[in-house]
DNA sequence: GATAGAATTTACATCGTTGGAAACTTCCCG
DNA sequence: CGGGAAGTTTCCAACGATGTAAATTCTATC
């Protein structure tokens, strides 16, 4: 199948011989141009099995301007929603034809800043960029003369595309989900204070929004702070929760990660989930169905946020100039166990 | 700082012509030629730094033949396991300067297949490369004329450069250290009938050493069966074991995946870990160390698999041609409450 | 102060591909 | 059957960097 002898490089040249073509005849047969005889076509196309010859990247990438690569920056692999979002970024790459290069900035303001000018942007397309450390103060250094696609939610109004969640609605609609099953007193672990463009406020927004609509009066004794969104925390808080003596009878982690921490905290201390207390989560990452008792979440449309970021990308790089786009793709309530009437 | 202007490309020509030399004295100064004047290479740095010149790499890879770029090719992101170890990849390659791009094959034996031969291949120097799906039948489909490194048991024997973990040893420690504890009906849990040269059928071998050498009766009914290494198959196997009413006070997840569901299922059925049954899994994986009881498990030496993977790899693309070697990091047994005297 | 030998710097070809425009072929119509 | 339009193919010059070998500028030595 692979002709190729042991460290000979095959070129067009070698086909354009073999077909007997000039080289440009078998770029254009190779990049689908419209006008060749189907004759012409198949020499080229032949020559090219029996050679087995690959186009070479870089020598395209220098004549082209584009390298076929998108970077993508991200907190940290080892985070399960980023993991999944890689998972579903690539993916999502894959099918359009380019390929994702990893750059992790492990939440540090510093590093998140040095991706953006990075010399690895040399190497690549365009960025699809998830900050998590970067506050709106920072928004100069996301003009970048680079095709650039924000995540998330920390930063507004600049010259980008941005791809982001209805956080608002969706805490909303977790929370009235709570209050559909008869919950009262819902709690809210991973909350950050002083905090005003973040998920972390956004979603405690919408926990609000729904108390007032229904009438529930809201208790701040109710909101647990909590830095990191990490398993831990959600033990944390939830003891805390329980130490407290506050009559409680839901929780909503504003992540699964938290969320996920409050069901060990609850099974250690034998409260039954969702009987005594109802846990509900948001991002929907793996682990939330495998735990015990499932965790109801929110789906933020994981897979539809990593396609659409990759196409608003590809878009750009493709030279569009349509006005800059914000897009927030739906999200779902998966119910589970731990919501369970 | 950064003196380009909008769209304007800078090149070494602009750089040279800048500073008043030739342009090959600019590009001896970025790749750090030694005879060069002190004088003539500040000039050049200047200049640099006032045309913020960055290379242009594609047009170095089609003259160096070399991209920079290495693949990890990986069954998926999303398995707890293989993020973190991609993370460290992406972290060993950065400190020797090259990036990584990943490719996932869904543990698919025909996807496995394809990456080997995948255009990208085009765009790589290297791959480091994750099999899960391939056995010693397909080892000549390794026999690729790249640099290549395999990660995993999967495959022994051939002409390429091999890192793995030691199963065998390590899964007789853990065994060991559940003996060492008093645990004499220790169940296994994730085992692959038929299989032998995998992961399974090594971590098998070595808790069957260890009993032997502790004169420990070796039982089948003890060896619970499970395919895929998923949280849900490690619950999943539990409970199998617990109905059958087999006395157990012990239980070796093959992977941690396995033994957090198995710690999840003796939840829920309230059975205490470690005073009634110890728990010990393998692969260290973060979530180990959140969980409710903490995870005892085996660290592998991840890191240190990335970090040698990636050194072994960059040898061979330097043109090294040294014998194949075979390498096996140290791992350690870290032990958490799951095996708590 | 001439000169070999080392240290620096330069000119030029070249890596493999594609854009642009020229050069052929065909085809169709009056 | 001439002529123009449309369809095909080819030629040539880049893209931006580096290897090679030659040219030039020191140094040290006698």
């Amino acid at each position: 199948m692979n002709g190729t002898g042991v460290g000979g490089t095959v070129t067009m040249h070698d086909v354009a011989a073999l077909a007997g073509v000039s080289v440009k005849t078998v770029s254009n047969v190779v990049n689908d141009y419209p006008h060749i005889r189907p004759a012409t076509r198949d020499k080229v196309k032949r020559a090219i099995d029996t050679l087995g010859y690959r186009m070479n990247i870089s020598a395209r990438s220098l004549r082209k301007g584009r390298t076929g690569i998108i970077g993508l920056a991200l907190p940290e692999l080892s985070l399960p929603y980023f993991a999944e979002l890689a998972d579903s970024v690539i993916r999502a790459a894959e099918e359009r034809g380019v390929v994702v290069l990893i750059e992790q900035t492990g939440a540090d303001r510093q590093h998140e800043l040095d991706v953006l000018t990075s010399e690895r942007r040399q190497l690549t397309d365009g960025l699809i960029f998830s900050p998590l450390a970067l506050g709106p103060d920072d928004a100069d250094a996301l003009k970048v003369d680079y095709p650039l696609v924000v995540l998330g939610e920390r930063i507004f109004g600049g010259d980008w595309d941005h791809v982001t969640m209805n956080n608002v609605d969706a805490a909303r609609a977790a929370t009235q989900h709570l209050i559909d099953r008869g919950r009262r007193r819902i709690a809210v672990v991973g909350a950050h204070a002083g905090e005003t463009m973040g998920s972390a406020a956004l979603r405690l927004l919408g926990y609000q929004a729904a108390l007032a609509a229904n009438g529930i009066p809201f208790d701040p004794a109710l909101v647990v702070e909590g830095g990191l969104w990490h398993r831990s925390t959600g033990a944390a808080c939830t003891e805390q929760l329980l130490d407290a003596q506050v009559k409680v009878d839901a929780i909503f982690g504003l992540n699964d990660a938290l969320a996920l921490g409050a069901l060990h905290a609850l099974h250690a201390r034998r409260i039954d989930v969702p009987g005594e207390i109802a846990v509900i989560g948001f991002d929907d990452i793996e682990d939330a169905a495998y735990a015990s008792p499932t965790l109801t979440s929110i789906s933020p449309g994981r897979e539809e946020i990593a396609a659409t970021a990759v196409e608003l990308l590809l878009a750009r790089i493709a030279g569009g100039s349509e006005p800059y786009r914000r897009v927030i793709p739906d999200f779902d309530v998966i119910e589970r166990e731990s919501t369970l009437v």
